[in-house]
DNA sequence: CTGTTAGCGCCTTCAC
DNA sequence: GTGAAGGCGCTAACAG
């Protein structure tokens, strides 16, 4: 860092205190006008701009947020950090971004990283294997303020922004069913993310819904990524019927699953339609192209940082839980026509 | 922030000068280790940890970098990223991430705001329309450690990261030359982006390598994104004989390229075979999977954190160009067995 | 309207 | 070995 102007040489250069330079600089009302525009003269000529840093020092606030969250390589997370940025940045606020990789134990270490750090907030997405609520209990303690989204801690009183996992698993298998699906499968992930749990739930509240069995044996547990569907889909090949609606948790895992039955000659939609979830990129380049619920990802992220900004405020807001809608995008793997011709 | 403990709050339980509790805290020689050892237990007892931000004023360090990219929805600078972190977190260093959404004044925009901020150094992949190189030179100038990568600016001394595009494209056109391939066209992208130059430029040394004619109406300016292939596509389609090959310059191009084929009922590789360049996920995904050129996403983020690493240190290295090597990854776009049978 | 003083948390001379 | 003093850049309370 070379030598940067501070308040002092443009005090200096107009024989002016430096608290004089700082009232006309932050726009205050008690400094004379001709004096505010000697100094906004001077600042403007050597290029003086504020040291963020002593800003920090002297208002105890770091105008710094940090973001933690399971990966940001697959494009949910990047999305919603670009929702998150839109409202924080216009705000002055830098982003940290950490990812947990799925671990709580890292997600754990970045969150005291942050602390330590002195962020004004806290955003947090929980890692797949995250169950010790403490933690967030004990930053709630210390009033930090924080924001959970998408995917969240249950049994903490905290704000929160999700999509309603349940009701859209009810759709997408909904859907399955109005395409004439009798016999659907379901790959899910694992029960501790509350995001697999209720995707789960809503896939049964569907069947329930519409009178139709739940069969245990047809929901094989996977986890959210493209391996495990590949798993999953093995799974399905080695039942003796094949059923003929598969709803999963996941893009990826989807995917992972409709390439290992294609593999195996299963025809998509014809044998069996496929409905994911969460919209991957790679819905539209698979072939067929999935069926997916597409969760508004930019949404989420500015509403939780608009959630986090409220409690950043001098009034304390009370506890929130914002719910946003999403999108069923209906594609070739779970296409009506064709599918019911050849299906007969 | 609720009220943290500092070392005023250690000095006084323990009636001793904040000195002598920095001292004892930054492990310096010159303390009693009695004094050193009550400090360190009082501080574990209220939970010390340093106010970085005090820290950095005292320093005049931020300890804080600014990366500068196009974007990071898609994977690769997502998984740059992951390296540059790797790296520079494991040092203590903050990473602020910047997207310029491939225009050059958000860049600028930015690259100031980073400055603003203090940072201490920057890491920069320029936008595709980059084209004036004195603000890279301004940064140069106020002595900013700066490092570039993957998208670097021509004509400007700076040290640098990047994988030999020319070389690559190279290869990857050679390989379908090895093919078979008689008539490669290529899908470049726009040619003020350095990238795209060297990739053209590979593809023609190739052809020129073999004996083969550079073609210039073979050559379709496209751009880097997933569109721009669909319209590149359209125009091979035009042409009066279709080419046996195509080379194109970035793997979402070439998927769009590859959709379009596909739909007007061209055969991938029968009719013509196809080579991608910086290996989406979705390579493995598009049916045929796309023979692509794979870039050291993380090893070109940790090599270009090193490079930053040095320049912020005491003794100021000579400017560096990192090279990285890459890998041609043969998929069924361009594979040849079938390939060769079905053509005859 | 403007200058003086003090302090945010920490480190680093300079004394003793 | 330890304490006192000063300062990083800036602002806010208090005088004038």
């Amino acid at each position: 860092m070379s030598k940067r102007t501070t308040i002092k040489d443009i005090a200096q250069v107009l024989n002016i205190s430096t608290s004089t330079v700082s009232r006309a600089l932050t726009d205050r009302w008690d400094v004379n006008p001709d004096t505010r525009r000697a100094v906004l003269e001077v600042a403007a000529q050597l290029n003086y701009s504020p040291n963020p840093i002593s800003l920090s020092l002297r208002k105890q606030q770091s105008f710094t947020i940090g973001v933690v969250l399971p990966e940001f390589v697959n494009s949910f997370f990047s999305e919603v950090i670009i929702g998150i940025q839109n409202v924080l940045s216009a705000k002055g606020y830098n982003i940290l971004v950490a990812q947990s990789n799925e671990s709580f134990t890292i997600e754990k270490k970045n969150i005291e990283l942050f602390e330590n750090n002195r962020v004004d907030g806290l955003m947090i997405s929980v890692a797949k294997d995250s169950d010790d609520i403490s933690v967030y209990e004990s930053l709630i303690e210390k009033e930090i303020p924080l924001v959970f989204f998408n995917r969240v801690p249950e049994n903490v009183a905290v704000s929160k922004v999700i999509v309603d996992d349940r009701k859209w698993a009810f759709k997408a298998t909904e859907h399955l069913i109005k395409q004439g699906c009798r016999r659907i499968a379901h790959l899910a992930g694992r029960d501790n993310l509350s995001v697999s749990r209720n995707r789960k739930q809503g896939y049964i509240d569907a069947l329930k819904a519409y009178d139709m069995p739940v069969d245990e044996s047809l929901i094989i547990e996977t986890g959210v990524q493209m391996e495990t569907g590949v798993v999953g889909a093995m799974n399905l090949l080695k039942m003796p019927l094949l059923p003929d609606g598969l709803f999963v948790v996941t893009d990826p895992v989807a995917i992972g699953a409709i390439k290992t039955l294609k593999k195996s000659g299963v025809r998509i939609p014809q044998d069996i339609a496929v409905v994911g979830f969460s919209e991957s990129p790679a819905a539209t380049i698979i072939e067929p192209n999935l069926t997916s619920v597409q969760q508004p990802t930019f949404e989420i992220g500015t509403a939780a940082a608009k959630l986090l900004l409220a409690q950043m405020s001098d009034i304390k807001p009370a506890l929130q839980t914002v719910i946003l809608d999403a999108v069923l995008n209906v594609r070739e793997s779970s296409m009506c026509e064709e599918f019911r011709k050849k299906r007969g």
